[in-house]
DNA sequence: TCGGGCGTTATAGCGATACA
DNA sequence: TGTATCGCTATAACGCCCGA
């Protein structure tokens, strides 16, 4: 323990260089020993720093490859990287990462009125989770395209004196961006900084800023593939479906603030690197994501890798009232190696029929919707699904349109079959009581029942 | 004319899920 | 671990159509 007080120690106190990437450092790397130390069996860092003695923002900053910003005790240190267009992140590279029609935003976010270039991405890191005055932005990572390249400016906080600093000089960033993009920043980011403003009785730039959150818009078009059996669609997961991208020795979220705790105590900002590294991705991941969005949105079925993304786009457009576009989303998916796709696909397409009252297509959908579905008989429980809406549908269709209701009652009874839901059980018995009633009444005054259906 | 049924829309409640 | 947001589902209300 003796060996490593004294490195912590040195560390916070003279030039000797440790661990922690430089400018050109490696980012993301282990922890490293200092040279001519024993390695710690485990890289803990107690508080040894001598209380009251603040951490020099120069030294930090000389480790993390930044520069301090302001004076004394209100200084804070800026990192600043520039990702070159032709820079990988997993398969895409920063050039496909611009985001040239920002007026689509809406499409993905809603809740933006006013979309204005250039964006600015940003993330926080944090000292937790919940909200509550405890709880302060330590890092806030930023970034925005600049002649095709990637601007990165992360502002780290190395003494609580400095944050009144450190956002006043965030807000200028802010002030200078059209728009805002985070991911669920809405929820978690916006607040949080909007809480420390009000801390220090400033003003918060944010609320005048257009801020779209692309957690949900992502939710919507990718949940159902990017996402892992769990259903999850985080940044990370989400990277790795879409960009292929894997990361190597990411900091998990849950580790963070007590690095920074640890950094403070110990003025050592070796374990500050893999949290700077980590929320850089963050920040590039979040501009190929918007990208990806605002392509999609762009371009249309034209756009998408499959059918997956056909269906999700066409929803969200179908939100959005572009029913031609939605439509033909949704026609292209039909033709999908994927049965769970055509079918969803035609379902959607015979539900927009309908919705037109256009019944004959909208029966003709359902009918293909059935007859899909119905071949997989222990398959995809919302495929099932589908086959019960088809077969109730298609029953509606010819007790009160095509007037055949033989064929209304064999699909009543299949549709039944097919119901898990009490109500769903009770409202078909009750069609069906329906059906028998009239076809009682058609057989005796002396109609001959029409034929049935395939 | 009236009642039954269909289809759409609005609303509420609940559960899932991002973030560090 | 707390919190806000959204999607999903159930339900109600409403307008429209049609047959008795």
């Amino acid at each position: 323990m003796s060996d490593l007080v004294s490195r912590l120690r040195g560390i916070a106190r003279g030039p000797g260089r440790t661990s922690g990437a430089g400018p050109s450092g490696a980012p993301g790397g282990p922890e490293r020993p200092a040279p001519q130390q024993p390695a710690p069996r485990e890289p803990t860092y107690e508080p040894e720093r001598p209380s009251g003695q603040p951490v020099d923002p120069g030294r930090v900053a000389d480790a993390l490859g930044g520069e301090p910003l302001g004076e004394g005790r209100a200084a804070f240190v800026r990192v600043r990287r520039r990702y070159e267009p032709d820079r990988r992140h997993g398969e895409v590279r920063i050039s496909a990462c611009g985001c040239d029609r920002v007026d689509l935003i809406r499409l993905l976010d809603p809740s933006v009125d006013t979309c204005a270039a250039p964006l600015l991405f940003f993330d926080l890191e944090t000292t937790g989770l919940s909200g509550g005055a405890g709880t302060l932005a330590f890092l806030v990572g930023c970034a925005w395209f600049e002649d095709g390249a990637l601007q990165l400016e992360q502002y780290l906080l190395t003494s609580y004196a400095a944050e009144r600093a450190l956002l006043a000089h965030f807000a200028e960033r802010v002030a200078a961006c059209g728009m805002l993009v985070s991911y669920n920043g809405r929820t978690f980011d916006a607040p949080l900084l909007e809480m420390r403003w009000q801390f220090h009785r400033s003003r918060a730039p944010i609320g005048g800023t257009p801020h779209a959150d692309m957690l949900h818009p992502a939710r919507r078009l990718w949940r159902t593939r990017a996402c892992d059996p769990d259903g999850g669609c985080s940044l990370a997961t989400l990277e790795r479906f879409l960009f292929g991208v894997e990361r190597v020795n990411d900091v998990p979220g849950f580790e963070i603030p007590s690095r920074y705790f640890r950094f403070l105590r110990s003025g050592d900002p070796a374990p500050l690197e893999p949290i700077l590294e980590h929320n850089r991705m963050d920040l590039v991941s979040l501009a190929a994501v918007t990208a990806r969005g605002l392509a999609l949105v762009d371009g249309g079925s034209a756009e998408c890798r499959d059918g997956w993304e056909r269906l999700a786009l066409g929803r969200l457009l179908e939100r959005h009232g572009d029913a031609a576009r939605a439509m033909e989303c949704f026609g292209d998916a039909t033709n999908d190696p994927s049965r769970d796709v055509r079918v969803e696909a035609l379902a959607r397409i015979a539900a927009r029929h309908r919705r037109a009252r256009r019944h004959a297509e909208a029966a003709d959908a359902w009918q293909q919707v059935f007859a899909l579905a119905h071949e997989e008989q222990h398959g995809n429980p919302r495929t099932q699904l589908l086959a019960r809406d088809a077969a109730e549908a298609l029953a509606v269709h010819h007790e009160h349109r095509a007037r055949n209701l033989a064929a209304a009652r064999e699909l009543a009874r299949k549709a039944l079959a097919l119901e898990r839901s009490r109500r769903g059980v009770e409202s078909l018995q009750y069609r069906l009581q329906r059906l028998e009633r009239k076809m009682g009444v058609q057989q005796k005054s002396g109609d001959d029942a029409a034929p049935l259906l395939d």
